[in-house]
DNA sequence: AACTAAAACTAACAAGTGTTAGTTTGATTC
DNA sequence: GAATCAAACTAACACTTGTTAGTTTTAGTT
């Protein structure tokens, strides 16, 4: 009795310790995905690849997605709406433009920190999106506008130098995007530590 | 007679247009794969897209090329020894630390403007490399070592602030490594200005 | 023990992949 | 005008691609 209840519990427990690192088995095929998308592109990974990384075979995983562009389109949708969301919030909140800048810092690095795969994705494969392409180029423009507005407040503010906004846009974002690329190389990086060393170099620079 | 002559010398002058374009037959194969490349990708380009690209067949590129890894290869270590060629007279220069960090930005702006094609390639598509992978990576770890070791000797003279060289290095390096996908965004771009422009931002940041 | 539903499987498809072999073309040279 | 040679061609190869159809296995519920 005792025995065959203690069998019953670590089988629950397993069950659990999955559902702790997946929501769901669509879920780890879209994860296990942007793992194998980051190491080779969209592109140079194949269905049998994906599948082989979960001890599957291909035609397996058609019982929880409808196709590849499927899970490409699943990685950087949701990674590309959270980022119009936070940016939002942040356009609204009635800080100073330098203030809103580090939130924006801080934004990048918490995302990346936690979907470095996905966003490689989402840097690199975005192209490859077909019926979703138009959405995500929306939804990017407008991010960039975003971005772009509360530059020009802080010059118009005299908070930031008089320069072209274009450029400070670019500097910073292109940053920002290649996160993915090195906060993986850190280990036991502090991420608080991090995003203020960050803030400081974008936005003092580096000269004495 | 005249006649003769004439049109002669316009099939000549077209000969030396396409050679004032091109090297020779193999660089059009080049340099017409690096468009589509940077556009979808290595892996996402077929030899039939190259080919139709250039008004030929698939088989017809094999009479210049030997395979679809050796034009990748062609790209990207031309470039990556270019790099490496300029961050070495960089170095031995006896100039300041800060305009060692200039002559960088004006490096990465002018390979960039002249190559923002294969730039795509030397960025996205390195790890298809294969047999010139390792070559490829000791250029780059080289490189960043160089780029590095200029920061580092600018903390230790006090010209730049004591901060984490790493992060330094990362937010510089990445923002020239994005140079290729915002170039080719700016028509009539000054590019003495641009690189003053640049330079300023990434050195002094953006703070008033 | 029988039933159910999710999720794995095998087998196969049509289309596309890089590449090779052998042939034809078309301009230049002797 | 014949010979030459680079560079195009056609045809085909062996293999890989994403995906579908139909079947079997597995695990939980009645």
């Amino acid at each position: 009795m005792c025995y065959s209840f203690s069998v019953s519990s670590v089988i629950i427990s397993i069950t659990n310790l999955q559902l702790l690192k997946y929501d769901s088995r669509k879920d780890e095929i879209i994860q296990t995905s942007a793992i194998l998308f980051k190491k080779k592109g969209f592109s140079a990974v194949t269905m049998r690849d994906i599948a082989k990384a979960m001890g599957i075979k291909a035609a397996s995983l058609y019982n929880h997605i409808n196709s590849k562009q499927e899970i490409l389109s699943e990685i950087i949708i949701s990674l590309a709406e959270q980022f119009t969301e936070q940016m939002k919030s942040i356009k609204m909140s009635d800080e100073s433009s330098i203030d809103k800048l580090k939130q924006i810092v801080a934004l990048h690095v918490n995302i990346t920190s936690k979907n470095q795969f996905g966003m490689a994705s989402l840097n690199n494969d975005w192209m490859h999106l077909e019926a979703q392409l138009p959405y995500y180029l929306k939804l990017r423009k407008n991010y960039e506008k975003g971005f772009r507005n509360i530059i020009e407040k802080g010059i118009d503010d005299s908070e930031l130098i008089t320069q072209n906004p274009d450029v400070m846009v670019f500097s910073m974002l292109s940053t920002l995007r290649s996160l993915y690329i090195w906060l993986p190389k850190k280990e036991d990086l502090d991420i608080k530590k991090f995003t203020t060393e960050l803030s400081l170099v974008l936005i003092n620079g580096i000269n004495k």
